[in-house]
DNA sequence: ACCCGGCTTTCAACTGGATTGAATCGGCAT
DNA sequence: ATGCCGATTCAATCCAGTTGAAAGCCGGGT
């Protein structure tokens, strides 16, 4: 099991170049692994947080429910993500983690997350700007929420989804598969399952995407980034300052 | 000028103590100062971004525009916040800084983080809990703009905004100073002024608030928690894990 | 005291998206 | 194949929140 199996290691690489110790340092995480099956729960809000988790394979989400049943996605996990990094910084899990798929899971305490803060000042620096990325990919997704329609919503969330695939898989193109239900892009995007329905079938007539089975195929890529005024965060961090190791 | 006088070391020693030096090494990021008036742009979105800013007094908030000009305020900044502090991962700033009304800031340069972040461990750790705990602030928000009505919308900003106050102003109750207009509050949760005006007079007939001048009391703080399913992510940091300096 | 400008409140018409319920599709297990 | 369950689609209706414009209010400046 070399380092270049990680996917970690390959989305952090996309980054920062990284030395053999830190990424030793990162594979060391996926050691352990567990699967889980498609729509089972992980973990649940409230409970008290004790591990993080790597994703080896499959997609997974974050959600929060209102006592009413209402229900909020807040974050679509794919390969190579780190699961519950917000939550180390209370005493419990804000959020509840739910599989979209068969799902293979890497978890590690948070104290190994420590020990890398302690031991690599350059690791320290790229987790912190992860963080702090986040927090600016949060932006856009509020600023989405707040002020975009139905459609905009869908193209925004689109391009977002597919300009992450490509930090670790880097000959994708303009294809990739969403095995999401309509039902949890609707509570991902504050909307409900028939009125996403709907748009997607415009967003086809348009022109926009193609669908096929769970495949989805972004055909006018510029018009919806003019449309999203979409900024692909991901591209432009800034690793200048970090202290080598 | 002592560490006394300064709401940086306020307001992070509400979550944790710290050593003189460590006080004296964020009192001196609020060395330099800086006078704005009221409705003043600070800084804008694509701008190339060297500086924080500590808020010395005064309200001020981060927004951003879509092209054809609706807005999205994403965060209001209180005496003691740091500001800027996601945009340290990017190159260039995310969102427009401008102030409700006038305002004293300190602006240091990123590097004085970078010193901070070498120096002091404790401080580093401090500053990643908070990167990580606002992460978890802006899903909160997220939840609510995606999932709640307008009334449960107002209800929780005002808990939250009562909640931050109560971080450097110990002795406040329920009442607290609301500079901000109508049509900015609209910006930030989504809604139109007219609509928050509907709202906060039904609010205002219900019973859970109280309006004069600028000035709002919660009335009904328990109700509106229970309306909203409010946490208070403030109070319930995990320091445990820090190391001592 | 007065005017001016920005903020809040009110009003009426309108609409994007929600809701409901039913029909259809599709995959999987028997 | 068959039957079942969940996901998707379709159509009709409804409503929370928008839009735009007008009127009231309040505070600051001269």
């Amino acid at each position: 099991m070399s380092g270049k199996s990680s996917c970690l290691v390959t989305k952090m690489s996309h980054y920062v170049t990284l030395s053999n110790k830190d990424r030793e340092r990162l594979a060391r995480l996926e050691k352990a692994e567990r699967n889980f099956d498609a729509g089972q729960e992980v973990y649940q809000g409230g409970d008290e947080n004790k591990d993080l988790y790597v994703v080896k394979h499959g997609w997974a989400y974050s959600y929060t429910d209102l006592p009413d049943g209402r229900r909020q996605i807040v974050k679509i996990h794919h390969p190579g993500d780190i699961i519950g990094f917000p939550d180390v910084a209370l005493k419990h899990a804000t959020t509840t983690l739910c599989t979209v798929e068969d799902v293979c899971l890497c978890p590690f305490p948070k104290s190994s997350l420590d020990a890398i803060l302690r031991k690599s000042p350059r690791l320290s620096a790229l987790l912190l700007s992860i963080a702090l990325r986040d927090q600016v990919v949060l932006i856009d997704v509020l600023r989405a929420m707040g002020r975009m329609s139905a459609q905009e919503r869908v193209a925004y969330m689109l391009l977002d989804l597919i300009s992450r695939l490509r930090i670790t898989n880097r000959d994708m193109t303009d294809t990739f598969r969403l095995p999401m239900t309509q039902g949890q892009i609707a509570d991902y995007l504050g909307l409900t399952n028939v009125y996403i329905s709907k748009t997607f079938i415009r967003m086809e007539e348009g022109g926009y995407i193609h669908r096929q089975q769970d495949r989805l195929r972004i055909l006018k890529e510029d018009a919806m980034i003019e449309l999203t005024d979409f900024h692909d965060r991901y591209a432009d961090m800034d690793t200048s300052w970090f202290p080598q190791d």
